[in-house]
DNA sequence: AGCATTGTTTCACA
DNA sequence: TTGTGAAACAATGC
């Protein structure tokens, strides 16, 4: 599920811990914690408080007390943060904090592809995709001999998104994923940028990326919500893409 | 059985 | 050096 809008409702999730006493820290999944061994996050956080809850695309990360250590977490591919719910019964709580008076907060990922890392590093992300503005839009989006599809979802670029948000966001803006992004005129980067602020503001308000327009008709045999001409289907930016080729030409 | 999957990183290659 | 694309990662669901 997580994209941008799922990471900032995680975010939110986050923020309702700010303040409580960690008490006991579940590490030891050596995989999501890589590359820190079992105990080391643990001996970093017992006895702090988080104390604040941020977002950058779909990377999330909590500020602690006394000058301690940020807590860097990402949802991976199925991940999401459940907080002050019964531990999930197939060990699929991956990373879990408990506060004092019994609360938790669990990163919850079935497919264990989630991180929880101290001391994140996020020099590698782009200006988050909810926020960039106009001028910087323009400049990361709309170079490089990449196809469209593919720019968006490089968060080095913009951060935050995902195979769906992109497809949404391009469906919205009748822009052909197959695009080359430096081929893009300003008018159209505006636009896009328009677009994808409007798909992901109502992807966070109506609670998923699933939410969209065109998502729910993003499937073998879907057609395009507006025009009703079946939907092409084919592989970009190494990621499945779906578009309508009547209405997002060129 | 085989394939696809809403993400990221690494590596080979042009 | 920069950019691009494929593969690997883990696990589940159809």
């Amino acid at each position: 599920m997580p994209e941008l809008p799922e990471a900032e409702r995680a975010r939110r999730q986050i923020d309702r811990v700010v303040g409580r006493e960690i008490v006991a820290v579940d590490d030891r999944d050596t995989y999501v914690c890589r590359p820190h061994a079992p105990g080391e996050i643990a001996s970093a956080l017992v006895g702090r408080r988080l104390t604040s809850a941020h977002r950058r695309g779909k990377f999330l990360w909590a500020e602690t007390d006394d000058g301690g250590p940020d807590l860097g977490l990402h949802l991976g591919m199925a991940g999401r943060i459940a907080v002050d719910e019964p531990p999930a019964p197939n060990a699929w709580d991956r990373f879990v904090l408990e506060f004092a008076g019994g609360g938790r907060m669990a990163l919850r990922d079935k497919r264990r592809l989630g991180r929880a890392v101290i001391e994140p590093d996020l020099s590698h992300l782009g200006p988050d995709a909810a926020e960039v503005g106009r001028e910087a839009f323009r400049a990361r989006v709309g170079r490089g001999t990449v196809a469209l599809k593919a720019k968006l979802l490089d968060q080095g670029a913009i951060a935050g998104v995902g195979n769906l948000l992109a497809d949404e966001t391009l469906w919205r803006a009748r822009l052909s994923p197959r695009r080359i992004a430096g081929e893009l005129s300003v008018e159209e980067l505006d636009h896009l940028r328009r677009q994808l602020r409007a798909a992901t503001r109502d992807a966070i308000r109506q609670g998923g990326v699933h939410t969209g327009r065109f998502i729910p008709h993003r499937v073998r045999g879907g057609s395009c919500p507006r025009c009703g001409t079946p939907l092409e289907r084919d592989t970009i930016g190494g990621r499945t893409t779906y578009w309508c080729p009547r209405e997002q030409v060129g």
